[in-house]
DNA sequence: ATGCTGCGCTGATCCACATCAGTCGTCGCT
DNA sequence: AGCGACGACTGATGTGGATCAGCGCAGCAT
């Protein structure tokens, strides 16, 4: 039987992946490593050939401008991959770094060039994977674009835990969130500073606390209008592609 | 010979498409299409089969938020590709409108996908334009999170004359522009009012004129040093991929 | 010739959010 | 027990950019 992983279960939700496919996808699993907390797995400017996939703990990809400001671009969870886009564009245009102690697995991306050739449903897969990763750039981007500080806080805490909970990790009632308000603040284009007033605002108002390391959902549906938040493009119930 | 298409030229600088593959490509150009500038081609929620490359014209996609304001993600430019991710996610997250009339050839999912059992390759840089795809978007948050006013209007109007450029549309003096003020503020996140500001500090400055549908770079390098331009992940002089 | 509409442009006013300058509580270390 | 590091938290002050209100000019329709 072939291993449940996160990133299995992920492209499993957009094609049914037969058993030899599933194998091919086994067989890009090369070796282990681990990363500790805040020391950089890829750095911005950096070429390099392999690419990872989280298979515990949280990252973020960022980039830094040249007067030490950061924009956080996006969160990875376990099941995401990390740096493929680096290794496509062969010049990583970011850095990434580890939010809390993560395991990945390396990919040489070679070899999953090759599994293309081998099962294509495979790219179909990976392709869908990246449309969706972008599809949360594109989200995140409104939020800063266009949403002030609480909506944009609400927004993206909801969006995290939609993410959340399809690996299992989360649900209505919150999620464990390693975050500390500084990366919020990365992420949102705000002030650490703001950031707390603006979280003290929406527990005040009894739609989410964030403490100690967890979100908690206080009242999801008012949250879920009020963020003006569209859960529909996570929301497939099986596999799109047969 | 196979005809020289803008989407050939941008995968080309990819990968080297043999001859197979480029026929193969060529055979997924199926019925040539034209549509008026303001009038969408994809609504948001909308479900469809059918992506689009763009021949000639420009247009944007967009999300519309519930209050009506909008945030353009990004423009397209001939050789992009329109409404993949909308029919990869199955649903489209967002809105396509050209911003000129255009010329579009159109492209059934399903041919796409077959056409990657058959050339694994050109997943592979059907993958690469997805990813640059990304890079883009997210250059395009880093401006909006933590660039100001000027810097962001500086470093998005030099990053859309490098992509122009690479197509043969622009050079280091300028190029042809049809987007309105309202098309840049709905993009930066700005209103228009101030996008107006925005142009005439920048013009002042001698670095950048924006007039009459035409953006002429007075001062290019001192525009690039603004905006702490990076053009580094465009500046690829031939395939990665042999 | 006379409006009308779309786009570019400008000054005045206001507010959301940044910045500054701290306090407090909790760790882990010596 | 004492110290330093770090994260959460707060009020005072300043500012970038939105909003409002309005003008000028072109192209177009009547």
């Amino acid at each position: 039987m072939i291993e449940n992983t996160p990133l299995v279960r992920k492209l499993g939700a957009f094609v049914a992946l037969s058993d030899p496919e599933l194998s091919v996808l086994a067989s890009l699993h090369k070796r282990r490593r681990t990363f500790v907390a805040g020391r950089d797995l890829v750095h911005q400017g950096q070429s390099d050939q392999a690419a990872y996939i989280l298979a515990s703990g949280w990252a973020c990809s960022y980039k830094l401008l040249e007067d030490g400001q950061r924009q956080i671009v996006d969160f990875q969870i376990p099941g995401d991959f990390l740096g493929l886009r680096s290794v496509l564009l062969y010049v990583s245009d970011h850095s990434i770094e580890p939010v809390t102690d993560i395991e990945v697995t390396e990919i040489q991306v070679a070899d999953l060039l090759d599994a293309f050739a081998q099962t294509p449903r495979l790219a179909t897969a990976v392709l869908w994977a990246a449309s969706r990763d972008e599809a949360m750039v594109v989200e995140h981007l409104v939020d800063v674009g266009r949403r002030d500080a609480a909506e944009r806080m609400a927004h993206f805490l909801l969006e995290l835990g939609a993410r959340l909970a399809l690996v299992g990790l989360g649900n209505k009632d919150g999620y464990a969130c390693p975050l500390t308000q500084y990366h919020l603040a990365d992420a949102l284009g705000l002030s650490a500073v703001h950031v707390n007033r603006v979280l003290r605002q929406l527990r005040e108002a009894g739609m989410i606390t964030f403490r100690d390391g967890f979100v908690a959902f206080d009242d999801y549906d008012q949250l879920v209008k009020f963020a003006q938040f569209d859960p529909s493009y996570m929301d497939h119930k099986g596999p799109i592609l047969r």
